[in-house]
DNA sequence: CCAAAATATATCAAACAGATATATACAAGA
DNA sequence: TCTTGTATATATCTGTTTGATATATTTTGG
């Protein structure tokens, strides 16, 4: 038995927010959720489709001045009811297949410049990231994010903001221990690098 | 175009030490590369196959004492190209899905007890792989580990040493990020509902 | 007018997770 | 002796997930 299916839980959630497409939800994903749920097209219509047709959902065509044709759901008490006790679950720990480590692994194969550079990118996306999440909570009290929600809406996304702020350190958190990391190790590899050149400048010493 | 499969090169990189069999493999992962690397015998067996097939492995049958006969494989040239070239490419960057963490996003809609212990479960969990990490790390000039491998081999291993501590060094700055972002959400909860509490006790002061 | 961008929905093929199954061999307990 | 449990070893299954790709409507800019 396989696992089971996450996005239909993150859709939910969102929808307990307001009604929404699924273009939407996309949207809202990559924005308050995306530093620690990635999210795809290629899932969420298949799973809207499945909820629909499981009634945890209804859907509405919407139509639009100046942009095409919506589908709008709205979430059901059936699926108010999915989502609180999915809530009250254990949740499954992260699964790691960390690519870059794969191959910092295998180093001793490679150029070690090579291996360097790599930890460099990872540095600078991670610092890039952390830039953006500290934006994030920085502006998170200004109730920016709140502007595009129905005034019914607000009181609720107001009670969820402490959670997104321990959501957005998180990911500081996640981001920075990876940075810290980078300069270590770059560090290391460097000093390494420096040891091995210092050996071959005396007179070939080393075997290694 | 999906994803390119990237337990062949895990695979391969293995096999770089020495001819083994898929069990073998699932083992040293487990134990290597387990940290930071995710595999499991539904990718193993499948891939091996795949591998086998364009010549970048090939198989031989051991009949052993005492236990069953095993398939081992040993690398090729072909395979040895094909490790190399992705060695040279950029790793892609992990995906993130942290269910905890969509579980305290929409915690609002939960006992906030429910989320802290949560929390403290994956904080546990973060302290007991810590623990394991700095085992391995703080043994790992013993070359105990490499006790197993053919004396031909132990260069290849020795050489490779301060490349896997890098990545268990990885391994230590990622799970004391999650441990240190778990230790500060918990006491801001406890401190938030301290609040509450205060002013539940002081005479329903507060309208939240 | 055409191309690019934005809004919006949808599909595809392979990677991947972990449960499950089967087979060989040995050890411990009834 | 037989059964159960453990270790060694290989293998399959089913659903989730990824991100590339495709299609359609509408607006904007050259």
């Amino acid at each position: 038995m396989p696992r089971e299916n996450k996005t239909r839980y993150a859709l939910l959630g969102m929808l307990t927010y307001k009604p929404m497409s699924g273009y939407d939800m996309k949207k809202m994903s990559d924005h308050s959720i995306g530093h620690f749920w990635n999210e795809n097209y290629g899932n969420i219509y298949p799973v809207l489709k499945k909820m629909e047709a499981k009634n945890l959902v209804t859907m509405t065509r919407e139509e639009q001045d100046g942009a095409p044709t919506r589908k709008v759901y709205t979430i059901t008490e059936e699926g108010r009811a999915a989502f609180s006790q999915w809530l009250s679950r254990p949740p499954e720990p992260a699964i790691l297949r960390e690519e870059l480590l794969l191959q910092v692994f295998f180093g001793q194969w490679t150029n070690p410049k090579l291996i360097t550079a790599k930890i460099r990118e990872e540095d600078e996306r991670c610092r890039s990231i952390i830039r953006e999440l500290e934006g994030i909570r920085d502006h998170m009290d200004s109730g920016g994010n709140i502007r595009e929600v129905p005034e019914n809406s607000r009181q609720v996304m107001r009670e969820g903001t402490p959670y997104w702020r321990h959501t957005v350190e998180f990911g500081l958190h996640y981001y920075s221990g990876i940075r810290d990391w980078c300069a270590e190790t770059i560090k290391a590899l460097e000093e390494r690098r420096g040891e091995k050149d210092e050996n071959n400048r005396i007179g070939r010493k080393s075997q290694g």
